[in-house]
DNA sequence: GAGATTTTGTACTGCACGGTACAATATGTC
DNA sequence: GACATATTGTACCGTGCAGTACAAAATCTC
């Protein structure tokens, strides 16, 4: 009972999400927020509490969400496709025509390993757990005998997320999806058994 | 004539450079600059103006101090050495014992293609001289038949940096000397002819 | 040593930010 | 319809920030 609330929960917070993955935690103000949530203030804390914490819904969100597609790249029958899908998948999200260029879990805060900073261990958190959701599949995918016995899947794991991340600086720097495409054709020839 | 300034100029740059690389250009106040510099504002105005200009000037210093690696990398005389050389520079600069993790041009601002921000913008610029120089270098090495006639040199520059980029963002979540290390042993493989 | 000149140190200003108090408003319950 | 309850809107608060005014201090010139 009591007032009725007069916006969506969700549809509220895909707009908070969008504002931070175009501006990233500190640069986001709480008017920014206000104002593409057309919402006030008081509603925004009553709703999702402080800022920090509803950029970590939003970041949630967007895992799930924007960056759902990692999932499905990683269920593809083989770790190759699923390499190159994840590759592929992140020049399309990085460079959406409706989305804001970049990625929310890279550039949403300035981070180092010693930071006490809570955004910035959340993003390094988020990064560590889609590496090690490919280094299973990879792992998964030695046991399978489709990658060879040579080939270690941390060490691929930790490179095709090192590809992800220096492709989102450059989309952060202006890169067009088809200079992307050719680095991850490049990307893919250090592809064991190739 | 005039009091004599009590410090030095390119000491206190430099002390500068270590701050805004480890904390970027937003996250840095005018008290960590003073502290670390250890000099007071109106003295600091004096010598480097605002904190914007401040951050060019350190930007200036820090691609001929730390990042002087590259000209060097670039001088060896085939690509792929270059190409290494670049590759385990970035791995030793970025995650050296004295000195921040990370790259400063990478992570000093969380940057947008259609940002307005001065500071961003010149870290987008300095990115993208960095990476003409590679192509130049790659663009020689094909004349030279270094590189095969198929291979493009702006994708191979483009794939480089990415690499970079990538390990840049990886240092900055903690990842290890060692682990990149083996990250770029992979991205050689990638390498034109091998 | 007097005066001009530059740097230094302290203390301040204006502003933008995250967060909140409080009253008004809109619903459900009895 | 009276009351309890929850949201809304406005207006505000404290804080931390970049930048600066102003006087004291240290040098050079003559």
């Amino acid at each position: 009972m009591g007032r009725p609330r007069k916006f969506d929960i969700d549809e509220a917070l895909d707009r908070a999400v969008l504002v931070f993955w175009e501006l990233g935690y500190e640069r986001t103000t709480l008017t920014d927020l206000c104002e593409a949530m057309n919402i006030n203030r008081p509603s925004l804390y009553a709703a999702f509490g402080t800022k920090e914490e509803l950029f970590h819904r939003a970041l949630d969100r967007y895992a799930n969400g924007p960056d759902a597609y990692e999932a499905e790249a990683l269920a593809l029958p083989t770790a190759r496709a699923a390499a190159e899908a994840l590759l592929r998948g992140a020049v399309e999200r990085q460079t959406g025509v409706d989305t804001p260029h970049g990625c929310l879990a890279v550039l949403g805060a300035t981070t180092h390993p010693d930071t006490e900073a809570p955004v910035a261990r959340a993003l390094i958190a988020a990064r560590t757990a889609g590496e090690d959701a490919v280094r299973a599949r990879f792992d998964r995918a030695r046991d399978e005998g489709d990658l060879p016995e040579d080939a270690d899947p941390a060490e691929l794991a930790a490179y095709v997320r090192t590809v992800i991340y220096g492709m989102t600086v450059k989309a952060a720097g202006g890169a067009t999806r088809a200079e992307l495409e050719r680095v991850v054709e490049l990307a893919m020839r250090a592809w064991p058994g190739d």
